[in-house]
DNA sequence: TTGAAAGCGCTAACAA
DNA sequence: TTGTTAGCGCTTTCAA
């Protein structure tokens, strides 16, 4: 492996010199630059980034601790996260705490130990202890998606009731009016938020929001399924369902299928996150699309503010961001509605504010 | 942060018998080492990982760099893969070449620079350089998913001739005759592969594989769309497709439903990779899974043994894993055969030695 | 069994 | 404008 002194010496400099060219920290003579530069490509010399991070205490280096970074959304957004990370000259490294608090922790250890710049957080298990060692240690951290309680980390997340407002709102217009809600587990903010926009939604139609229609459970397939099952035996008269994510979904629609009820038809679904897979299904899921790369870039650049600055001033260091709800198939509208934009009138008042109406087909930016 | 010295101190020694406890590299004496432990966790030290890997030369890091994250299937690989390096100790640096040559060395420099111990890659685009670069600075790496010409990296793949084979002599079985194939780009060597499978199965059947019926387009939902709508325009008699990705495969799905035709009865599917995706569109998908956790842990494994000995016998490296044909909807056998194992005599011959066939509804190890 | 000291490859004062 | 030198926090000979 070639270092510095290799090329200090092919140029003919001290070695010092070599580091200013590297990092044009300290005015060098054009010419000397010159051949620095001229031994530095013909040796092909890199600079090893432990030794430089040894010594400026930085390695560009992100932390990304997720839950399960095979899930869609989570996969959506990782991806997002390492692009916007990449512009800024970052590297991430990755992490699945799998719910588990242990896990999760062994992880903030271990980024840590790799003295990244910064973390971004999404907590699945208990991330107090993970907290308490991130601060103890000073490194910027920002919580992703959720909230935990008891936490004040800087956060990033989207704005959950309005989107679910938006949704419920949409299947009111189609002329629902037993409408189920179905969400994540009750210990995460995000899918309290989605609850609350569901009964705002209600209340303001004038709408009961029965409990029997509501599900908590957790954001997969399978719990879908099972607490779809569980809502329709409840209350068979259910007309629609608002559904907390898009996997979720998934299960809602083999659910209706394994009682003989038509999505979209006898029941309408709009569900959350607008990951890549609610354009597989059949029917497409209607559903409320986070905006990943604004997420992705808002996140990544407070960090790095962050990191400039650890002591600023935390009130601005929470964002919400907008979503957009993406007309398709299993609200009612369907391929034939879709032509015609008037069919579905736009939404207006509060949740206009934070949720866009979009007529498209496919996610705007589809990973593929 | 507190360092070495500061729990040197407190515990009475010198800043190297610490070294000694936390390494056990050298004896101590009992006592001391209580001491030194008492010390170390009282102060709550955990080494710095930079300083340490400047010292040894190990940074217990992979680099794993994959076409796009976001895709179900890498999706669910680097899960599998963050998981076994998770169990071996190691953290790992995750990047997204999207196809770009450029990027792919952009990351690959990134985890040089950061000293990886070894790479984990996915070539998307051209890799000679990156692979140029890996060699110059004797870091291991492994190929996943599929080889490039003209590079002789250590590999670990499967079988996907075998799986192809597999899937297309499932569909003959059911009666299908005109069965087509549609695979990923020409340039990959997986794609290949599998049209051997498919070639090898039609011949053995005394079936023509003609070329009006074959396909080379990007494993996406919106080019197996494209390209199944072409096939059927190529030759309308079609009753079975061969995809070579669940997400072509949703694409066909969608394309059979344009044209009016039933998957899994007028033309039935048999697709590629049993990602989690496959087991959410409706009908369900067939599909040849791969074994996503004996893939990850015999990379890890393999990558292992090259950090220990960069110089073993390279004939070894090449690793070549089984899948298996899921049966599910779209293949014909339906919910009702599902329940009737007979009705699908298991495969004999050239492809049983790598393929095994199981009669189940979910992939086994899912990760909702 | 313990300690002193020389690296690992770089940055950043400080001198020249 | 360039060079010298002292760290950065650890491991690891080598002596004691």
């Amino acid at each position: 492996m070639v270092g510095r002194v290799d090329v200090a010496r092919l140029a003919g400099v001290s070695p010092a010199v070599v580091s200013y060219v590297l990092n044009d920290s300290h005015p060098v003579a054009p010419a000397t630059r010159e051949r620095v530069v001229a031994a530095i490509d013909e040796l092909g010399y890199r600079p090893n980034a432990l030794a430089r991070s040894l010594a400026t205490a930085r390695t560009h280096t992100l932390g990304l601790l997720l839950p399960e970074s095979a899930n869609p959304y989570f996969a959506r957004l990782s991806s997002a996260i390492e692009d916007a990370a990449f512009e800024a000259g970052f590297a991430v490294l990755l992490g699945n705490g799998v719910d588990s608090t242990a896990r999760e922790l062994g992880y903030v250890r271990a980024f840590l130990d790799r003295r990244v710049d910064g973390i971004i957080a999404v907590p699945g298990g208990d991330f107090a202890e993970g907290w308490r060692e991130l601060q103890a240690a000073k490194v910027p951290a920002v919580s992703l998606d959720r909230l935990q309680a008891g936490i004040d980390l800087p956060s990033v997340v989207v704005d959950n009731a309005g989107g679910a407002r938006a949704a419920t709102e949409h299947l009111i217009e189609h002329g629902r009016t037993r409408i189920a809600c179905l969400t994540g587990g009750e210990g995460l903010s995000s899918a309290q938020e989605r609850v609350i926009g569901w009964r705002g939604a209600l209340a303001d139609a004038g709408l009961p929001a029965e409990d029997r229609r509501l599900a908590f459970t957790p954001f997969s397939v399978e719990a879908g399924h099972a607490a779809t099952l569980e809502l329709l035996e409840r209350d068979p008269a259910i007309d629609a369902i608002f559904a907390g994510s898009d996997t979720q979904a998934v299960g809602t629609l083999r659910a209706l299928a394994d009682v003989g009820l038509r999505a979209g038809e006898d029941v309408a679904i709009v569900s959350f996150d607008g990951t890549p897979i609610s354009d597989y299904t059949t029917p497409r899921l209607t559903t409320v699309v986070q905006p990943y790369a604004e997420i992705a870039t808002e996140v990544v650049r407070m960090l790095l503010t962050l990191i400039e600055d650890p002591a600023q001033d935390r009130s601005r260091l929470h964002r919400v961001l907008p979503t957009t709800l993406l007309r398709r198939d299993t609200c009612g509208c369907g391929p034939a509605a879709r032509s015609d934009a008037e069919r579905v009138p736009a939404l207006a008042g509060a949740s206009a504010t934070t949720t866009r109406i979009e007529q498209n087909q496919t996610e705007p930016k589809e990973f593929l």
